[in-house]
Formats: structure tokens, C-alpha cells, sequence
DNA sequence: GTGAAAGCGCTAACAA
DNA sequence: TTGTTAGCGCTTTCAC
């Protein structure tokens, strides 16, 4: 390449002929990309003097090492990483595969755990896989191919109890050689795992609404395919025989995750002669489909009913009233996904699995009945 | 190196040692990064033959590349992007600046981007800004250390109509190696720009509201530091003039971005005497701010008093009543911008600004008066 | 159709 | 404290 740039290569030959003599690149700048050999030429000192300076490995005196930073800024220089991590076997980048990025929820986790990347010197390179199956083991392998030192994964198959051979044997085989930290409850597959308490979240939950009087619950209450769901419907049915409070089987309804499914939930359980005094949603978004059925229904909230949700994603604050929700613990959520995966790339043990708290924060949807 | 992985070496010399009989590595698997090197050896060909069916850069004879691509298969190799990208001084990464991720219209042009560089086989290495300056330009120079192909930056300082002159010598010095992209109406560094057109947008939604028979309009229009937000308010007055509406200084109200400012601006506004018959709110998140205080106020939308925004994010759809909004076309959106640091890096010409179309989305929150 | 060899930009022994 | 040198894992001439 000589003193051509690498950018500029894509140009093709005639213009690599050019660029010897002088080529005008990119932006009408002189097209050149400077590496720490003419970061040494200029400082009149060795390109190991300028490795050591860059990266603090050893003392270089003083004179030089200013000489060489007066150059460096001069210049503008970045040292080329990909040589750095060549060498070092090392990116300092952690891959973070997410199920949906626009979902406030993903994203809140997602900003959490980039803020505590950073902290401790990593970068994350997040991918949406859009919750495709297909999408998420070509994500595997490319994270892999960029020689990520972890990988984390947010929702989507991590979090579904359904069989997925296919998926599980990649994980497998890149976990193998590259750790790789889930959230869900996916099992079968020797990963760390961070995870939201959903009995103790339930149970929170039910203590709380208990404790305002209400008795006839209903749940609008996600997938049974999805795992951790399943794990807060049972919890679900616990708690409420721990207060020994009726189950209404027409008032646990499945859902998706989303407006229309919380929609279409509310107007069946509302659709029968008895009514519950309190609607339990699995997130956010069906929270807001139901408030808009029960509107509809001529039900207010919280004067006929009671309405509550999980996650405590900014929604909650958007709606009128403003939504109690359980609210996890996102710095915290945030921060253990990253010290676990850098214990993993630093050789540490770590625990099989870690909980995530949760706490209720009591907004306008509920109020005490007597 | 020899046997050891490299991921192993951090674990220090002892385990280094260790390594060249058996390593126990991570997981318990046998620790050990595959090469072209060992699947040349395996197959019984030269690196450079491997080379050749992992990058379909010339014909192998077909009983070898067979032959090649079942070891491959067998140890699930993947290339090492590093190197690849280093000796072919392109990676396909695009580096994408944003400020808030958990914002959904941040979100939205994102997944938009994603999807339309993972279409053209580029990746993107998204880092959040936070809207800190500082944070920016730091970002700026580790993309660059990561020998990006291009950078997008969203939101910020590209936003801004201060001086900032710091963060502008950085971006020009950037961008006179690596395209950058910027959205938003930042002047005086020679980067491509993609913009929502403001006024446009501005001239439908006045048009609709003009149609509607709304006589005493609101503003609720965003900080004037923030260019686009400046533009508005200007093509706001200039569109009162063309339908010979009057303006009422204090219905023009400054604001910040989020809800609570809405809630303020909305309190402001509603203060005097005289009401306005429509609210505009420079954002979703503003116009739930001034639902809410409309609400207290005793004021019923659409009944009393008409609510539009812009941006169109999910939030629109959460509110009782649904939110009119002007919707940009934020699959072209994405496409644009991606497309432009295509061109860019590929060498073509491009059009120093580009616009993104809007067109109003009529939901529920205004109504035709008499 | 294939292999040998040079080298991308950097780090880290090893020598001096 | 400094310079020389051998690679990191790959692609790509160049020669056969």
C-alpha cells in the first residue's frame, strides 16, 4: 500500500496509481492514514519508544515521551486497534445480542450495562436479532468472527422454554470458547445466568395489592412459551393461596407482550357477569391495552378498579393515572451482566445463576379499598 | 501463543505453561483459537487455498473446497475479522453516535439503520453519547481507533446551533479521514446531512390544523438552542401568517424535550385569560406532559381543545385519546443515511444535505370544528 | 488451481 | 531507557 490509505484502496487500481504521487482523498484531504511508524519517523525515536507511550507498557524519558505526544496530537493519530487486538488476543469488546432494542425495556437494560461496560474499559457491541431464531445464531457466529471476549444475550430464545435444538447447540459450541452470559431461563446450556426474582417480584406484587383489599385478581399474564411467564403465573397461584384468595380461572389470561394483546385480554376477562377488583399485567405495553379497554368499558382506574404492571419502563409514567409497577433494579441489572462476563473473561469463578431484586413503586392505579 | 488461547493469557504465566500440554480452558473445553492454519494442516492444503474458499476469491478445485468447508464445519470456525480487516484496511463497521437510546425516536432510526447496513453487509457499532460533548468527542476518536468505515452521529451536538467550536475541530478532523454522517442542521463542517424537513413537516400539520378549523394555536416548541427545534418555531409563525392566523406570544412557549417540560409549557399556556383551541407539542414526550396538565385543568381532548405533536415514536399510540403526529418515514430515513455513508465510503459524490419526508398521522387528539 | 511469501499496524519479548 | 525483531491471523500478489 505504501502511502496510500486504506480507504482509498476500494477506489480501484487507477486511482492506487494516483495516490503514489498524491492523492486527493476523502474530503479533499491528502489521503493517508498514519500508523505509529511515522509517529516514530517524526519523533525521531523507534516505534516501539511510541508503542510504549501509547500504551504506558514501560518509562520512556520524558523529553521524547513529549516530543512524541506533541506528534501524536499533531496528527490527530488513533492507534489502530485491530492491530492491538490482533496481537493482544484481546477486543475489550463485549457483543450483546438484544431481542429488540426499541423496547424500553431492552434499551434500559441495554444503556445500564453500556454505562458499566465503559466503566471498566469495555465496549459493547450490541445486534438486534429481532427475536428470530435464525437471526440470533448468525449473530452468534459474527460476534464470534469479531473476536468479542463475551457475549451477552438479552431475550428472545434465552428466554423461551420451547425446544430450539438448533439454537442451543450454537451456544453451546461458542460458549465453548467464548463466554457467554444470558439472561432468561433457558437451561440446558452451562452459561451464567442473571435473572429478574419473579416469585419474589410476585410476591411483592400480591403483598402489595393484598394489602390494598383487593381480591378478585385477575392476570394478563404473557406466553406460557415463554419461561419466566410460566414461572410468574405458578408464582402467581402460590401467592394467592398464601392469602387465601379465590382463583378465577376466566381471569388468568394469556397474552403477548404487546398494546393490542393487553386490548384483547381486558375485554375477556371483562367479559363475563363477574368482574375482578384488579388487573394484574405482565408489562408495561398490555397494562396500557387494558386501561384502554377498560376506558372503554366506562371503568376508571383506580376508583373501579385496580391495574398494575411489571417492568416499570417509562410508560408507566406516561399513562394517566401514572401505572404502579414493579421496577427492577436496572443499575444493579446493568452492572452484574458486566462483572459477570468479565469475571468469565478473566478466569474467575462466577455463580450459575445471580437474581435481580425488585421493588414496587406505587404510582395512582391502585388505592385502598376498605 | 503456540497452543494456548489467547484468551487464556491473561490467566498468567503459570496457566501459560500449563497450556502447551493441556489446558483446561474455559467451560472445560480444550482451550485452543482455531486457525486457517490448523484447517489448512487438517485438509492438507496451503492457508492461502482455505483463504481462498472462505473469501470466494478464486476457484478451488471442488474435492477440496468439500473438503475444507467439513473441517470448518467441524471445529465451527469462524475467520478472525481482525485480521481480515487489517490487512484489507476496510472492517464494514459503521460507527453510529447517538444521544439516548432509550429515546424511542432514537431507537426507531436506529433499528431503521441497522436493518439497511446488515442489508449491505455493514454492521453497526452503536455507542451512546448521553448528549455530553465530552463523551462525543471521545467517542469519535475510539471509532476512529476501531477503523470504522464511516460515523453517524445522532443528536447532540449536531443538533446544536451554539459555538461548541472544540467538538467542531474534532469532527472536521475526523471527518477528513472517515465519512461522517450527521443528522440534524449543524453548519460549518462538510458532512453529509440528513434532515427531516422542517418545514414541511411544520406546513402539513398547520394545513391540518387549519382544515380542522383551529383559529388560536399553541406552541410548545423546544429549546431554541436546538436548531431544528429554531426552524420550527420559524415555519410555526411564517404558516400563522399564510392561513392569517393570529400569533399570541404567550402561546409560543420554549420547552424542554420531556415530559415534565410539557407539563409546564402546558401550565404556562393555559394561565391567562384567553385559551388556546389547539396545542402543538414539539414531541410526544412533551405532548404527554401537556395531556397531563390539560387533564388537570379539566380540559378533555379532543372536546375541549386539540393535541398534535411530532415524531410519531409508539408513544403516540399509548395515550388515551391515540396522538395525532407527524410521522417521518423512518424506513427511509435509515436507508438514507445508510446509503449516504456508503457512497461516501465507496468514493461516489453525495448531496451535501438530504431531506426525509413527513406526512401527519390523524388519530384521535383534534377534531373538526364547526 | 495451488503454494510461498510479503505484510496490514501493532505489541512484547529480548538485547543492548 | 531504547531499538530490533518476531509474530497476531489473515489476504493477496506472484510464480509455478
Amino acid at each position: 500500500m505504501g502511502g496510500t490509505g486504506g480507504r482509498q484502496r476500494l477506489a480501484g487500481l487507477v486511482l492506487k496509481t494516483f495516490a503514489k504521487i498524491s492523492f486527493i482523498g476523502y474530503n479533499g484531504s491528502v489521503g493517508k492514514n498514519i500508523t505509529i511508524r511515522d509517529i516514530a519517523r517524526e519523533s525521531g525515536v523507534s516505534i516501539s519508544t511510541v508503542s510504549r507511550v501509547l500504551t504506558g507498557s514501560a518509562n520512556v524519558k520524558d523529553a521524547k515521551k513529549k516530543e512524541i505526544l506533541r506528534i501524536i496530537e499533531k496528527y490527530d493519530f488513533q492507534p489502530n486497534m485491530l492491530a492491538r487486538s490482533l496481537i493482544r488476543t484481546q477486543t475489550m469488546q463485549i457483543g450483546y445480542i438484544v431481542a429488540d432494542i426499541c423496547n424500553p425495556y431492552y434499551s434500559a437494560v441495554f444503556a445500564s450495562c453500556e454505562k458499566s461496560a465503559n466503566a471498566r474499559g469495555y465496549t459493547l457491541l450490541m445486534m438486534d436479532s429481532f427475536s428470530e431464531q435464525k437471526k440470533e445464531i448468525e449473530l452468534l457466529e459474527k460476534l464470534e468472527r469479531h473476536q468479542v471476549d463475551a457475549i451477552i444475550m438479552l431475550g428472545g430464545s434465552v428466554d423461551s422454554n420451547q425446544p430450539q435444538t438448533e439454537f442451543k447447540e450454537k451456544l453451546r459450541s461458542v460458549n465453548s470458547r467464548i463466554p457467554v452470559i444470558i439472561t432468561g431461563t433457558m437451561d440446558g446450556v452451562d452459561c451464567p445466568r442473571v435473572e429478574i426474582n419473579g416469585e419474589a417480584a410476585m410476591q411483592k406484587l400480591m403483598t402489595y395489592l393484598n394489602g390494598c383489599g383487593y381480591k378478585k385478581l385477575a392476570f394478563a399474564g404473557g406466553k406460557n412459551e415463554v419461561s419466566f411467564t410460566a414461572w410468574r403465573r405458578r408464582a402467581f397461584k402460590v401467592e394467592l393461596e398464601r392469602y387465601a384468595l379465590p382463583y378465577y380461572a376466566q381471569f388468568d389470561r394469556p397474552s403477548d407482550y404487546d398494546i393490542d394483546s393487553g386490548y384483547t385480554a381486558a375485554c375477556e376477562i371483562l367479559n363475563g357477569q363477574e368482574k375482578p377488583d384488579a388487573i394484574i399485567a405482565i408489562n408495561d405495553f398490555v397494562a396500557v391495552g387494558i386501561l384502554k379497554s377498560l376506558t372503554e368499558h366506562g371503568m376508571k382506574v383506580p376508583d373501579d378498579i385496580g391495574l398494575v404492571s411489571f417492568d416499570n419502563t417509562y410508560i408507566a409514567t406516561l399513562l394517566t393515572p401514572n401505572l404502579t409497577s414493579v421496577d427492577y433494579d436496572y443499575d444493579a441489572f446493568g452492572e452484574k451482566i458486566i462483572s459477570l462476563a468479565i469475571d468469565r473473561i478473566e478466569g474467575r469463578e462466577t455463580p450459575g445463576i445471580s437474581y435481580i431484586d425488585s421493588e414496587v413503586v406505587i404510582r395512582n392505579s391502585c388505592r385502598r379499598l376498605q
